[in-house]
DNA sequence: TTCATGCCTGACACGATGTCAGATAGTATA
DNA sequence: TATACTATCTGACATCGTGTCAGGCATGAA
């Protein structure tokens, strides 16, 4: 069972110039992408994942505490990388509808790259509080972000007034499981038709169903 | 520690009329239900589960296949008690906008109500396969259900057209998630808001935003 | 009271986890 | 190149939760 394209990989260069310890741990994380790409985080213990790194499965707690740790760690790798995607909305200038789009559009884009990751996430958080806080963490980002925004466009005018936090949450886990379920395990849903009911629902509530047709020319201003 | 109000009840009459092993399949419901208003599932081993029960940790087995089948029956006792708050929007006739409102007021109010249990569902179903595809399936029915009301509106032209199936997933997945957000662990949010983000979140995406504010008078024909 | 049915129990084997002392490989020094 | 030191790695162990089994015992019928 030879790994083909690798989902994800630590180091680009197999064990360049690598310490024995950088190249074990390196070597664990690969292993669990590859195992996670592949088969459900329920079916990953300590030692089917040991077993594709030719370490002993003891070696193992030299880099994490357990599972979860290391899934912890995943959540690290991919939290930046999804958050920037969102930017172009959450922190952009310019014509709003069309920045949401852009943003939605992003999201989609690394929800179908790294579904399988997120669903593997959100399944070990189930089964251990330390990863749940993480994960509810991340997604709190989220809602911060949704939540400034959404104020202020509120104060320009351009959204109805209504309480906040609950429609950013709302929306924000929208989102979520809607990737995870669209592209959380394979086979993956294509992304096109996800990504346009993200933009439908977040359009139409925040800035009205005028702008939520694929082809409304928005004003644009940039 | 004793029950002083139990979340969910198998036997209103303690032990009425019910033969040995009803009564102690009985016992070890109300036991898993004690457990998951306050406890998360994880924590939920067989061992600690029929230690409430006085009956001795095999006997489980008599029963149940594992926790997980226990967590299936829970769910298929909660399935149509929250289908059936649905109806109106699902099967109604009148203004559509109210009846929205009334199904999402009831799902609110069950959520509410079940939190800690579905919350419980969903966490099991991520540690197995059954329970899992028990999950997908239940969610799929409100899926199916939303595809066929929207459907029918936009036939009617209240509603725009657009590509349903991925909206309905969409929209079925907030509900859910929200619920499980706010509800799903102790102490759990007020109801009102989440109902009213929720609410503005689905008519502002289905019907426009016009009929979105709490006070917009519908079109009232019953 | 006696008998038969089948629920219930304690003990067992298994699998996964996390730890530990000792073996060993890699690295710095002479 | 040889030596010694450091820290990784290993196999074995104790623990915990699971699911099964043969035998004991409560229950209800005759």
């Amino acid at each position: 069972m030879k790994r083909s394209r690798a989902p994800l990989q630590v180091s680009p260069q197999p064990a360049l110039k690598l310490g024995r310890p950088e190249r074990t741990r390196a070597a664990i994380l690969n292993a669990a992408f590859d195992f996670i790409w592949a088969q459900p985080f329920r079916d990953m213990t300590v030692g089917s994942l040991m077993a594709a790194t030719g370490v002993s499965r003891s070696a193992f707690y030299q880099y994490f505490d357990d599972r979860h740790e290391l899934m912890e760690t995943l959540l690290e790798m991919l939290q930046d990388e999804i958050f920037d995607v969102a930017q172009p909305w959450i922190a952009g200038v310019g014509d709003p509808v069309a920045l949401l789009r852009e943003s939605l559009e992003g999201l989609a884009r690394v929800g179908y790259r790294r579904g399988p990751f997120l669903r593997a996430i959100t399944d070990a958080a189930a089964t251990e509080e330390r990863l749940e806080t993480a994960w509810k963490n991340f997604l709190g980002r989220f809602d911060d972000a949704a939540c400034t925004r959404i104020e202020a466009d509120q104060a320009q005018g351009l959204i109805p007034a209504f309480d906040v936090r609950p429609v950013a949450v709302a929306l924000t886990r929208l989102d979520a499981y809607s990737l995870l379920e669209a592209f959380g395990q394979r086979p993956r849903s294509r992304p096109e038709p996800v990504q346009e009911a993200l933009a439908r629902v977040w359009i139409s509530t925040l800035y009205g169903a005028k702008w939520a047709e694929r082809d409304s020319s928005p004003l644009v201003r940039r």
